[in-house]
RNA sequence: GGAGGGGUGGCCGAGUGGUUGAAGGCGUCCGCCUCGAAAGCGGAUAUACGGGGAACCGUAUCGAGGGUUCGAAUCCCUCCUCCUCCGCCA
């Protein structure tokens, strides 16, 4: 949520930075109704005043023991007048605060104006493509060989993109997992287990509805939400709330399933694991202060990219274009892994900086050190990582010529061991 | 799911129709005191919106929404939530 009163003050300036990244965004109907709206409540906070002062004055006549019939009358109508014009007041307020929300988040200045992704900028590599010496295969056959998931089960249980993972596929799972976990919190975030199913007002306040509505499952009976990502209850985890600057930055880390419909196409190519409608994620959450967000983003990039260095995967750091950054993001950097069966690059982990966009529609505050007014703070957030695409990113890049695949060190203590896995039958 | 009891400022906690934006306490900040600190004393200390160059002024906010009333923290209704007990259940 941008503040009202810097689109008011400064349109053409906050227009032109949305428009670095929305090239067809006005602010006209949003500067128009907040005008009508300024002066319908000058009316009506006049009436009020005079409401509240009348009633002061019957007070002190009726304390008198004097006859006050006359401001009672006068009152009267002004009180059923006053309804009306609070009424129309609350119509204005209801449609600024939609299109207002509507709003994507301003676009830091150091995210190069391009609404192409293709020219997101590489800042890190790390590792290089495998050299296999033979024909690698795709991860879904080399999971059916080694009997890691199902996906007709799958769809038998639930629908189309909805696979299961089974036996070392799921002891796979598992450990990197365990493993996110634990590399998470050892560089200091807590770990959370929020609850999955989420109200309306903590999705509106991560940046998820009103816009992205059609990308959520919702429940039929109860006004509840799955969670598409953690980023969502980690960031109304205080809501309305003033935390003090003292305890700032916090970190968290949660590892939750994911729902997401997915509504819009995928395409062949995304065949398999690349992209489902369930899936496991570990996120990485940060609560800072203005000063410090931009340098807590580097810093959650790196822990993002270090569990990669771990892995041994090879892979890259972009740097997203305003074009396609996420609607509450004002920086974003991609992080992606090598998938030699897709030929390409695939995001595993999107790390963003919100700065206030959703601590306003949240109102997180904090109350800082020299004890001034409350400010709103600043949330970051960064998958540290969803599973799927790393599953495929080992499969595919630790396989070898036998079809076997070589667990990463860093899981084997998670798998009783085991550093190979072997196919069946 | 049933019964009962709560939800008031950064925190705790008074307050059942009219100078209550809200007593008191704690915390925080400033001053005095002190070599310094603590204690003590004095003072200050909510948020949002709107008007104004500013000082400042107006309005709203006592879980949320609606109602009664000239006027609601206070009365009525609905909902949310927390606690206790009962039931059910992993």
């Amino acid at each position: 949520m941008l503040d009202i009163k810097l689109i008011r003050e400064k349109k053409d300036w906050v227009e032109a930075q949305l428009r670095r990244r929305e090239p067809e965004i006005s602010l006209d109907a949003i500067v128009e109704i907040d005008a009508k709206r300024r002066a319908q409540q000058l009316e009506t906070d006049e009436m009020r005043a005079e409401q509240n002062k009348v009633s002061d004055k019957i007070a002190e006549l009726k304390r008198n023991k004097q006859d006050a019939s006359a401001e009672l009358a006068s009152m009267k109508t002004l009180s059923d007048d006053l309804k009306n014009k609070i009424a129309m007041l609350r119509e204005l307020e209801e449609e600024l605060d939609r299109l207002v929300s509507e709003l994507p988040n301003l676009p830091d200045e150091s995210v190069p104006t391009d609404m192409n992704k293709a020219n997101n900028q590489v800042v890190r590599r790390f590792g290089e493509k495998p050299d296999f010496g033979f024909k690698p295969k795709h991860h879904l056959d080399l999971g059916k060989a080694l009997k890691l998931f199902d996906f007709e089960r799958g769809a038998k249980i639930t629908g189309s993109n909805f696979p299961l993972y089974w036996g070392r596929g799921a002891e796979l799972e598992w450990a990197l997992l365990n493993f996110f976990r634990e590399h998470n919190q050892s560089r200091g975030y807590t770990p959370v287990v929020p609850p999955l199913l989420l109200n309306r007002q903590t999705t509106f306040a991560s940046g998820n509805l009103p816009k992205f509505e059609d990308q959520l499952y919702k429940c039929k009976e109860d006004p509840f939400y799955l969670l598409p990502t953690s980023e969502v209850p980690l960031t109304s985890m205080y809501r309305d709330e003033i935390l003090d600057e003292a305890d700032l930055p916090l970190y968290y880390t949660a590892v939750t399933p994911c729902f997401r419909r997915e509504a819009g196409a995928h395409g062949a190519e995304e065949r398999g694991l690349v992209r489902m409608h369930q899936f496991n994620k570990c996120e990485m959450y940060k609560y800072a202060t203005p000063e410090t967000s931009f340098d807590e983003l580097e810093k959650l990039v790196k822990d993002a990219e270090h569990i990669l260095e771990t892995l041994g995967l090879h892979h890259q750091t972009v740097l997203l274009v305003t074009g396609d950054i996420g609607n509450q993001s004002a920086k974003t950097y991609d992080l992606e892994v090598w998938l030699p069966g897709q030929n390409s690059y695939y995001e595993v982990s999107s790390c963003s900086n919100c700065v206030d966009y959703q601590a306003r529609r949240g109102n997180i505050r904090y109350r800082p050190k020299d004890g001034g007014k409350p400010r709103f703070l600043h949330t970051l957030n960064g998958s540290g990582l969803a599973t799927p695409r790393l599953m495929i990113a080992i499969l595919e890049n630790n396989q070898q010529a036998d079809g076997s695949v070589v667990i990463p060190e860093a899981l084997r203590k998670y798998m009783g061991g085991l550093e190979v896995l072997e196919p069946q039958d």
